[in-house]
DNA sequence: AACCAGGACGTGA
DNA sequence: TCACGTCATGGT
């Protein structure tokens, strides 16, 4: 096999199909596939966000699912939509303690309140323009996964997302060794596809769904169909 | 009842 | 740079 990660691409999406993420609570229902609060999902239509409130949702949605299930990120975002406040704007303006009891079922509560401020007064401060890698990481409460997330399903830039769920995975298929760092395995991925905002999005929820399958619990890729590629 | 969830940050070596 | 502790709630 020429090109491993490609190949692994393909293997995912004939098997799930398009992913339909990052998913917006104001699209509820266009995917009856998914549960949860948000039915949002929106498969085949790589156009999405476009309103200023959708982008901002999708942000302040990364920061929510840090080291979270997304069950739980829905509940909090479900709860900011009650309330009105998925506007910057109407989110300033809301109580902190208001605001930490919304956000209550995603945990860490206390950071993460203040985080999604943080990275509401940024966005304020773009003006509607993206922001660039280097200034999206500089907010707190923003690391690499993060940032890559923003920039690729807030703002369609071509940035690969990693998380561990794919570290996971390319471990198991021997294509990078334990030590390998975050910029690293983004490199791989980016040089190894063609630069395509719909790809990128598609292959990050792909293994996302993936991992969910084979590599949640202990011992990991049982069954995994994605190990009959490389025999 | 341990373990995991669509991580990031601060600290001390 | 690196390894490790901390942050917190909820589902399985």
């Amino acid at each position: 096999m020429s090109n491993k990660i490609k190949a692994i691409y393909d293997r995912l999406y004939s098997l799930y199909g398009p992913q339909g993420w990052w998913p917006l609570i104001n699209h509820e229902g266009s995917n009856p596939t998914k549960t949860g609060a948000i039915n949002g999902y929106h498969p085949g239509d790589y156009n999405l966000p476009i309103e200023r409130n959708d982008i901002y949702e999708v942000i302040i949605g990364t920061i929510l699912t840090q080291n979270t299930s997304w069950l739980s990120t829905e509940k909090a975002l479900y709860n900011l939509n009650q309330l009105n406040v998925i506007n910057p704007e109407k989110l300033l303006g809301l109580d902190d303690d208001v605001l930490k009891s919304t956000i209550r079922p995603v945990g860490f509560m206390n950071q993460k309140a203040k985080y999604i401020r943080d990275v509401t007064e940024f966005f304020i401060s773009l003006a509607g323009k993206a922001p660039t890698r280097k200034e999206i990481i500089s907010v707190n409460g923003v690391g690499n996964e993060t940032a890559d997330s923003i920039l690729l399903y807030a703002y369609k830039k071509p940035e690969f997302v990693i998380d561990t769920y794919t570290k996971r995975v390319m471990l198991r298929m021997g294509l990078v060794d334990e030590k390998i760092r975050y910029m690293g395995m983004k490199k791989l991925f980016e040089s190894s596809l063609p630069e395509d905002v719909a790809i990128y999005q598609e292959y990050h929820a792909l293994i996302v769904e993936h991992a969910k399958r084979y590599y949640s619990k202990k011992p990991y890729a049982v069954n995994d169909p994605l190990l009959e590629l490389f025999k």
